[in-house]
DNA sequence: TTCATTGCAAAAGCTTTGCATGTGT
DNA sequence: ACACATGCAAAGCTTTTGCAATGAA
């Protein structure tokens, strides 16, 4: 499904289909939460694949680009990424004059969700982010 | 006020107060928004200061220590921080077994609606985020 | 055959650190 | 005088890039 996506992507782009980029995307699904490149790297060494880092963080921005992965927040010293799943949690921009409700969704945030939770001990379970304010056609 | 804070905080530390530290804690608080290491080293530097940067690198972890100033998501390369103010923006966690109701603030939560915000084109004035779970005492 | 791709190693960009020198207390 | 600080330059880490060799279409 994201496999079919990717090669569609790749050939309409004038780009290949490689073993190396195959096995960079299926290692991405096989991934549960958030990764770093590195990290993605070592599993595939760990698996026996040959690829280099350098293909790995070549391939990222492929994947960004097709939206089979997003970027979430920088907490270390490195970039994380995380897959995007289709029946995610979602959020709301709700327009003060004419009362419209945009739909967004944020990795970052729901990554904050847990790690503030985490800071007061709080088993977060949920949550709903609402912002007030007006919408591209409303706003003076 | 924070000077005053932040000479006792080195003191307490046994840490010495030098020109480069109060330089530094200077401009950081002549900064309105977040801010880089590196775009304080080039004002200061603007100004005829002779800090180095290493001395930056070295004095704002000293800075995040006290709560002066507040580290917040990493966009690009480069860490951020912002100054702590003290009448600001917070949300709330909801014990969904007590009632109990925890306030926390985020810095990167209030940079997080400013970028999703341009995302939609959406002027975003406030928001609200309620995070719903079970507080330390109510968590099985 | 023809380009894109790969791996490697070198480079680049941000941050940290070792060391000799300088400086508050 | 004694620690701690500073500046410099070198080292560390993550990420990017140049290049020759390789491989998909």
């Amino acid at each position: 499904m994201e496999r079919e996506k990717f090669k569609e992507f790749l050939i309409t782009k004038g780009l290949k289909s490689t073993k190396e980029r195959d096995e960079i995307l299926n290692e991405v699904l096989a991934m549960k939460k958030h990764f770093d490149p590195e990290e993605l790297f070592i599993r595939l060494k760990a698996k026996g694949s040959k690829v280099s880092r350098a293909s790995v963080y070549r391939t990222i921005p492929l994947l960004l680009e097709i939206g089979i992965i997003e970027e979430v927040e920088r907490t270390d010293r490195h970039a994380h990424y995380e897959i995007v799943s289709k029946d995610r949690h979602h959020d709301h921009m709700i327009c003060m004059n004419c009362g419209n409700v945009i739909e967004f969704y944020s990795p970052t945030l729901e990554m904050l969700q847990d790690e503030i939770c985490q800071k007061e001990k709080f088993q977060g379970l949920r949550h709903s982010l609402e912002i007030f304010g007006y919408c591209e056609k409303c706003r003076s």
